[in-house]
DNA sequence: AATGAATGAGCCTTCATTCAT
DNA sequence: GATGAATGAAGGCTCATTCAT
């Protein structure tokens, strides 16, 4: 019980339980009390580690939204291929639950607003610069440019809170073709 | 001061400060008693209106999501400006507000879930009527033309809470263009 | 609606409902709202009637046990007989549910538990006057007389209670035998 | 100040607290701050311990009336003498207060019934089993046993109650020694 | 007399958080 | 570190009661 490698499971474990019981039922609604269980863990050891509820929103925000330097490989000649393979690494940085964290405590919490806002930000940037390198030239309109990168970010981020809560699926490889048609 | 109208007044009021409250903290951070003070009645008047808090949500979700039955009249060979009066409906439909709560609540409770499933579904049919029937000819691909229709019934729902929750704005004047474009 | 007839029938259909209620679930168990529900009526004409929610018990108790004056007939020499015929005038004065609420809220409200003791009382009374009556000669042990009387009283009053709760029933006449067999 | 001591002693006055306030004003007119507040522990700790109201008083009726296996000793050729033996040994099981609480709540839920149901029928077999001994021969009528094994655990319940509730009081050995009479 | 909207006190219950061991 | 009893603030909900019409 008392080894180091035990400890950080327990601390792992209570951020998965949080994770998915955030992600189903939202924060508020989800007790400390509920998480513990699920970690199997006792109630007092989630304040151990995380001495008040809303340090478990925000670990589980900055270590599980992963905002990493390096960027997709672009494809020069093929747009569509380019940002299908950006739509791929995402779910690497931040998983659906993840995802859908974000958006549902985003106006509750400060730092999961910030922290969805770099990931919007980030994911825009990605696109605009996939699509740049991607384009045969550099000739395209700046303005219908920014369009296309905030409309693939935008249905990138909603595509499974969208799917899961409607029930209808958006196929991003076909939204990054019509992108990349729409600049060809 | 007349009864009637009073009375009216009173479960309207109830209903506008929940909805201001509900889009702002959520739904489980606000207290029927600050709905009741924003809306300058008693705390026993929800209840005497919506036995449970619940019916407030739902009665909003229920009766400001309206999905009418007219469409968008289309503008043959402008498929981006029919999309663009689209878009300018949608307000009038569901407020930003009201779209702000039907995503942030939908995952907990079923009536909203439908009626964000339904009033999804519906700016899909309606983009999709409008881009065939302002499109020159039929001759688009009909999986492009789904892809489109998603996108921007996507663009559209999210609009607000995006740029709500990051800041950043999308215009749907120019998504509207780039799927134009796109479909061209 | 307005003639005197309906009026009482208002009335009486909401004392009607009382009475059910309050045998059933019990007093404070009893919304007043519940009341005017079952009788028919709208929720502010109990209050008209009965100003607080203790009136309708207490009126209740003081229109449906009555104490009348009048005693049982005693055959003489049939002690069994004559407290199996006061037994059988008992749910005259006092239905079976009037017998359950007089027991249920005695102790919390001072009028009722004044009424079951002069009911209690009466009941004794008589079963010792009817056995009086009845005994060939009064040669029998005024003590005994006297458990007699306050047991039969006890068993009378309690029975449809007991039989309603444990479903063990007991039958009056077999204990006015078992009583006249004692004092015999 | 020992904590095993001190936690079992919280539970234990919670439910001393409950079963004198149950006992008084009956379950619903008991507001559990009431209980913790005659208890000397916060409200909170009520809840702690019994998840629901309700569990209070399940509890207290599932430790505190206990139908246990001995029976009386019966002495052959008393049978008066052994009833009152039987009644003597009755607040053992279940105290006066427990007893008011049985009759009190037992409509409203069916745990209480039940509890009450098995007392009844317990002292009833008791009863009979114990006037079968002490009787001299088994000549007696079995149909009059059981009517006096019913009034002897009729009186024998209902004592305190109505002694309680209307100031009159029956003398269990006189009621004993009645029984025997009418049996001997 | 009849009606139901309005009012607010009070109750059960939840839950984050503390703390002694 | 680990544990669960202890604490009390706060929220949803009920309901007797009032009152304008």
């Amino acid at each position: 019980m008392d080894d180091p490698l035990e400890t950080a499971k327990a601390r792992t474990r209570i951020l998965d339980a949080a994770e998915e019981l955030f992600a189903g039922g939202g924060y508020d609604a989800t007790p400390t009390a509920r998480i513990a269980e699920l970690a199997g863990v006792p109630k007092g050891l989630v304040f151990h580690y995380f001495p008040r509820k809303i340090d478990v929103l925000v670990s589980l925000v900055d270590e599980r939204t992963l905002v990493t330097e390096e960027d997709v490989e672009a494809v020069p000649g093929d747009p569509a291929g380019t940002l299908s393979k950006l739509a791929r690494m995402l779910p690497l940085r931040a998983s659906p639950d993840m995802r859908r964290i974000l958006f549902r405590e985003a106006d509750t919490h400060r730092s999961v607003r910030d922290r969805l806002g770099r990931l919007n930000a980030e994911i825009i940037r990605r696109s605009r610069f996939a699509l740049e390198l991607a384009l045969p030239g550099s000739r395209g309109d700046a303005a219908r440019l920014e369009a296309a990168a905030a409309t693939f970010a935008a249905v990138l981020l909603y595509q499974e809170s969208l799917c899961l809560l409607t029930g209808h699926h958006i196929d991003p490889d076909a939204v990054a073709e019509l992108i990349a048609h729409a600049l060809g």
